[in-house]
DNA sequence: GCCGTTTTCGGCCCGACTGTTTTCAGTCG
């Protein structure tokens, strides 16, 4: 790799690394091994700062799941741009296998038997393959087997596999919950999994109830008019996808163990994880059904989550805390942090409202944040080189100002602050003047363009704001996309920033 | 391939569901 050309990403590294994992399970390769590169893929991918870096001060085995066979493999990358054990994989398989792992339904066992037996090594080739009838006379494979695959290819490895933003998501699941704590025998249930620990994105919705019949409770459930169609249905469990294409899973117990069942499937699957060796421990074996002794036939149930947590000797961990981040020590010492609550928050500093790309005026925000209980709010709208925002500048700001000193004299139980949000501009330069920023109660700054330059011009641009006695705060320093779609060539992202938005192309909507 | 309440090798979380076969392999979360 050339010395100035810019370190890869922690999702270039990731994906190469995952692409191993998968050429490797392919091969048919020990488990283990497979699960430590898609551990580790994760890993980097999640690390907040740049891996790349850490690799080249020596310090990417801190990481968890890091050893020397990844760190050498990124470091050979690093120094090289090449992988040799990936080079020799992709030399070995076709690369459209890996994109047949990404269908639903279609594992590594089935894919290289497919591969080996009918020579499938692409969509195509399998879906030639299906309609010729050649899937169904392998062995142990069948009609039905077959016909799953020609709706998976159908649809596609993305359908139902993307994530969502948790603010999207969440009106569809409170709705399937309402429908669901409706049924004729449900005595509790609720969200589970990453909503419930409340995630900024999520890939699907999870529900668990407890009931004394949970078959009935499924076959009622699978006839909700919100669910576009039902997947799977068992006696505790149903798979199924919304009108909006979202995947929800249903796990019904009976009540007794429903403190166990929605530990389970609240997650994460790193927590569950650890928990699981934290039980193995202490001579119990944990599962969604309950906690046994090794040994014993008979598990222990819970109906109450905090009962599981107890038994294993821990404190109650926080749903928002099940990452395997060092919560289930701290659980152990009795030290798990007191998380803020909404309760806790007294005023809001950034509100945007419709002077630039808000939806609603200065008095509706200020009303809805009373109604929330805050004691103040601080209108920081765009400034003015934000075009397609609508930015202000020095004179329209004045005019808010105006009409928020006019909204302060009518709503007398809380307070609204005049700021601004302000652009850092590509040469570092505040976007508003000082004179202008001076007389504002609170100043956002941050960067909503020329993301491509080097990362230490952008860092200058950071450094800058930050020195400038009217900024109060930095926005979004780190730029990260949670959730980006393409409306025709263009990238939009949303939350923390906006890239590549055309000014004459506004979002239809689809990422808010 | 990683890692340590088992610490340089042996173990690595656990169960539901499907399709096919008739006891289990494969997939998924």
């Amino acid at each position: 790799m050339a010395t100035d050309a810019p370190l890869p990403s922690n999702a270039e590294l990731a994906a190469l690394l995952r692409k191993i994992g998968g050429y490797l399970a392919l091969h048919g390769e020990e488990g283990y091994r497979v699960l430590a590169y898609e551990r580790a893929a994760d890993v980097l991918q999640d690390y907040p700062a740049s891996a790349a870096t850490l690799a080249l001060q020596g310090e990417l085995r801190s990481l968890p799941g890091i050893g020397a066979a990844m760190e050498a493999k990124v470091l050979e990358y690093l120094h090289t741009g090449l992988i040799h054990l990936l080079v020799d994989l992709e030399a070995r398989y076709p690369a459209g296998l890996l994109e047949l792992l990404q269908l639903p339904g279609l594992g590594t066992a089935t894919v290289r038997r497919l591969w080996e037996t009918l020579g499938v090594c692409d969509a195509a080739g399998l879906r030639e393959a299906c309609l010729a009838g050649s899937v169904e006379s392998l062995k142990g494979m069948g009609r039905r087997t077959q016909e799953r695959i020609l709706e998976a290819l159908a649809r596609g490895p993305a359908a139902g596999t993307g994530r969502h933003l948790l603010g999207a998501v969440e009106p569809t699941a409170l709705r399937l919950l309402e429908r669901l704590a409706g049924c004729d025998s449900v005595v509790q249930a609720t969200c589970a999994g990453s909503l419930r620990r409340r995630c900024s994105t999520v890939k699907d919705i999870d529900l668990v109830a407890g009931s004394s019949e949970p078959p009935a409770v499924l076959r009622r459930f699978a006839t909700t008019a919100d669910l576009s169609r039902v997947i799977q249905v068992g006696s505790t469990k149903l798979v199924a996808e919304t009108q909006n294409g979202i995947s929800v899973d249903l796990r019904v117990v009976s009540p007794e163990a429903y403190g166990n069942l929605l530990q389970h499937a609240t997650g994460s699957a790193a927590h569950n994880v650890a928990l699981r060796r934290h039980a193995q421990h202490r001579g119990l074996k944990l599962s969604e059904n309950g906690v046994e002794a090794v040994g014993r036939a008979r598990s222990l149930p819970f109906a109450e989550e905090e009962g599981v947590y107890r038994h294993l000797g821990l404190d109650l961990i926080p749903p928002e805390l099940r990452e395997d981040q060092g919560e289930i020590e701290a659980a152990a010492e009795g030290e798990l942090p007191r998380l803020i609550e909404p309760g806790d928050l007294r005023g809001d500093l950034h509100v945007h409202t419709s002077w630039s790309d808000g939806r609603e005026g200065i008095r509706e925000m200020a009303l809805a944040a009373r109604s929330r209980g805050l004691e103040y709010i601080c209108i920081t709208d765009h400034s003015r080189s934000l075009a397609m925002a609508r930015g202000l500048d020095p004179a329209r700001l004045e005019q808010q100002r105006e009409e928020i000193r006019d909204c302060n004299l009518e709503l007398t139980d809380i307070t609204i602050l005049a700021g601004c949000e302000v652009d850092i501009l590509a040469d570092g330069a505040l976007d508003l003047p000082d004179h202008t920023l001076a007389g504002l109660d609170f100043v956002i700054a941050s960067i909503h363009s020329a993301f491509s330059q080097p990362l230490e011009r952008i860092m200058s641009r950071l450094r800058a704001a930050a020195e400038n006695p009217h900024v109060d705060a930095i926005a979004h320093p780190s730029g990260r996309l949670l959730v980006s779609c393409v409306i025709s060539s263009l990238t939009v992202g949303q939350e923390d920033a906006i890239v590549g938005y055309g000014r004459d192309d506004p979002c239809p909507g689809c990422c808010r």
